[in-house]
DNA sequence: GTTCTTACA
DNA sequence: TGTAAGAA
């Protein structure tokens, strides 16, 4: 069985971080960020919650706003204004999406056994007639075309 | 107990 | 931005 091919979108249903929710309290000690902060960031629209029921219900957190925080809690303590802190954030946001992009087209199929690995990097040209792969060699990785 | 808004420092 | 009030 350890040499079955790993497919990604299991390993996106064992976790799945799009299940995750926090609210303002949570959030705060998870971040270092008071509450108090975080109703005024979201008021000037530099996070968000879910949208809620009416002004009165307690806010929901994305996992996704947790990154967002912690960034904007990051460069605000690299000495950053709030405002330069979340443009900051915004550009490795921007990064991290490409990222993903490149991870979820670019990686095809992942074979593991005995601490090694091989990756389907997908076809190299056009006409389709060769794979880039990578494999970890002397935990190294090393490219092949085949 | 936690979170909400509003208001004042 | 912290803190305190009273309400939900």
């Amino acid at each position: 069985m350890a040499n079955d091919p790993i497919e990604l979108h299991i390993m996106k249903k064992i976790f799945n971080a799009e299940k995750l929710f926090f609210r303002i309290g949570e959030l705060s000690s998870m971040t270092g960020v008071s509450t108090r902060q975080l109703r005024y960031w979201e008021q000037k629209n530099y996070i968000h919650s879910i949208q809620r029921d009416d002004e009165q219900s307690a806010r929901v957190f994305h996992f996704k706003e947790y990154a967002r925080v912690s960034g904007i809690k990051y460069f605000l303590d690299q000495g950053y204004s709030l405002q330069a802190a979340v443009k900051q954030v915004n550009q490795y946001i921007d990064v991290s999406h490409f990222l993903h992009k490149f991870v979820k087209e670019g990686i095809k199929t992942v074979k593991t056994s005995n601490n090694t690995c091989e990756i389907d990097l997908g076809w190299l040209d056009e006409a389709k007639t060769q794979h880039l792969y990578a494999r970890l060699e002397d935990e190294k990785f090393k490219y092949y075309v085949e």
